[in-house]
DNA sequence: GCGACAG
DNA sequence: ATCTTGTCGC
């Protein structure tokens, strides 16, 4: 992307902030998909030896069979602050991603897209750095507060509203099991969004690209093996 | 000032 | 996120 100062993730939380208010502006909350997608890359990362293990996984649609896996290692460099996350894990995301054979169709986080307080959460983040589609889908909430019930079946979705606007919605992915949280990360729109996490999940609560890429990046983050998954991995500082 | 707070 | 055993329930 144009005008991204490249250590971008070495500032000072001042200059974070500025960063997300920035960022923030260019996301698109539209759909804008030139075609269905075909492929859709889960992405998450775990942490182990002081190191950020990033994952991009790529996976077919609407099959979702694995095509690619990539897992990046980077120094961990910023702490853990709510609100500030992408700063901490989309050094060694993009990292992954960058090593991909393949460019994915679309991006499905592990986190927020817009339900943010400055409406950058790491979905959101990650698609406008790279330009492609994203989705968020986060187990907890940021912010905002969910407005009405939500019916206790597969597929029953309620609002999240935050400063007079709906950020996320709550998604029953699983029945009587607590929901997700999906949110706009980069040119979708929530319609579309929930549709397509609902499409991914397949009786669990969490989509497989997501529960992939979670079970990939601590298998990495703790030494274990996983090639037998096809791996490209690449460390760097 | 106090409490909340993605992963 | 990570540290950790068994256990209750579909």
């Amino acid at each position: 992307m144009e005008g991204v100062p490249q250590p971008w993730w070495r500032v000072s939380v001042a200059e974070a902030l500025r960063l997300q208010r920035e960022w923030a502006q260019r996301v698109c909350r539209e759909l804008q998909l030139p075609y269905p997608p075909q492929t859709v890359a889960g992405v998450d990362a775990a942490y182990g030896r002081g190191m950020v293990w990033g994952t991009a996984i790529v996976l077919e649609l609407p099959s979702l069979r694995v095509r690619d896996i990539a897992i990046a290692a980077r120094k961990e460099e910023f702490p853990y602050i709510p609100g500030l996350l992408s700063f901490r894990e989309a050094p060694a995301i993009l990292q992954a991603l960058e090593s991909l054979s393949t460019a994915p169709d679309i991006l499905l986080c592990d986190g927020q897209g817009i339900a943010h307080p400055r409406r950058l959460g790491i979905a959101s983040h990650l698609g406008v750095l790279t330009g492609l589609p994203s989705i968020g889908c986060a187990k907890s909430l940021l912010c905002g507060r969910l407005e009405g019930e939500l019916a206790a079946h597969v597929g029953s979705t309620a609002p999240v509203w935050d400063r007079g606007e709906i950020i996320a919605m709550a998604l029953r992915t699983r029945a009587n099991v607590k929901p997700v949280y999906v949110s706009i990360g980069h040119r979708v729109d929530m319609a579309f969004a929930v549709e397509f996490v609902l499409h991914c999940c397949r009786g669990y609560r969490l989509p497989e690209p997501v529960r992939l890429a979670d079970a990939v990046s601590r298998k990495a983050a703790r030494g274990e093996s996983v090639e037998h998954l096809l791996l490209k991995t690449r460390t760097a500082s």
